[in-house]
DNA sequence: TCCATATTTCGAATATAGTCGAACTATCGA
DNA sequence: TCGATAGTTCGACTATATTCGAAATATGGA
């Protein structure tokens, strides 16, 4: 049957700098988004490895992605996911960048 | 019977990034610190007035300084609400500065 | 087509959070 | 001492989050 072929992800318009806040609220999440920015590349979910079950992994992805932080692009089978950097630097100047070094 | 005569505020040591996250993750919480920083001075929460129970207020100002956001100083019948901002400044660089900067 | 790989979705359990009325505590002033 | 004022605590309810196994989906390669 059919199937989504892209992720969706919200508009920076609709994010509001609480969802920014709950989405690094929880200390996977912040990980996450560690490792993918000492990348300096987009990172699979199989390459960050922290270790808890896929499903698990798979939740905190979601809410990085409804939250604004992170876009999920699909490439073959893999899901490659990089920090929403510029547009959150738009939406919300020197937020992001704060954060980063600070969990750098 | 003996009672308490201070709140009493976590450490800035004991406190992770993720708990500034959390306390502000909240748009009441949000609203209370951009108050706040929008007074330049103390406030208590009568002078808040945002259009909720006290009970519910006295949740999120304990919250708040449970994340370390904000301290209390009681000063007879008023509780003086005021933001740790320096410290946080020390811990955490930059992040409060930026998060003022978009809330105001 | 069949299998391995990569990841999501479902579902159920447990845990944490938010809301708010009512009762409580502390302080001040009459 | 009584009453008003400022805020907290309690308790119950509802809502949202987190965890993770199992089943499902999609892709690519043999």
């Amino acid at each position: 049957m059919a199937h989504m072929r892209e992720k969706k992800h919200p508009k920076m318009e609709e994010i509001e700098i609480t969802d920014i806040m709950y989405g690094l609220s929880d200390p996977a999440r912040v990980e996450i988004v560690r490792l993918i920015a000492q990348a300096g590349k987009p990172l699979t979910c199989g390459e960050l490895n922290c270790d808890r079950p896929k499903s698990s992994m798979s939740h905190h992805f979601k809410i990085l992605r409804d939250t604004g932080i992170i876009e999920t692009s699909i490439e073959g089978k893999e899901h490659l996911n990089s920090l929403r950097s510029t547009e959150i630097e738009k939406k919300f100047p020197g937020i992001l960048k704060s954060i980063l070094k600070n969990i750098l």
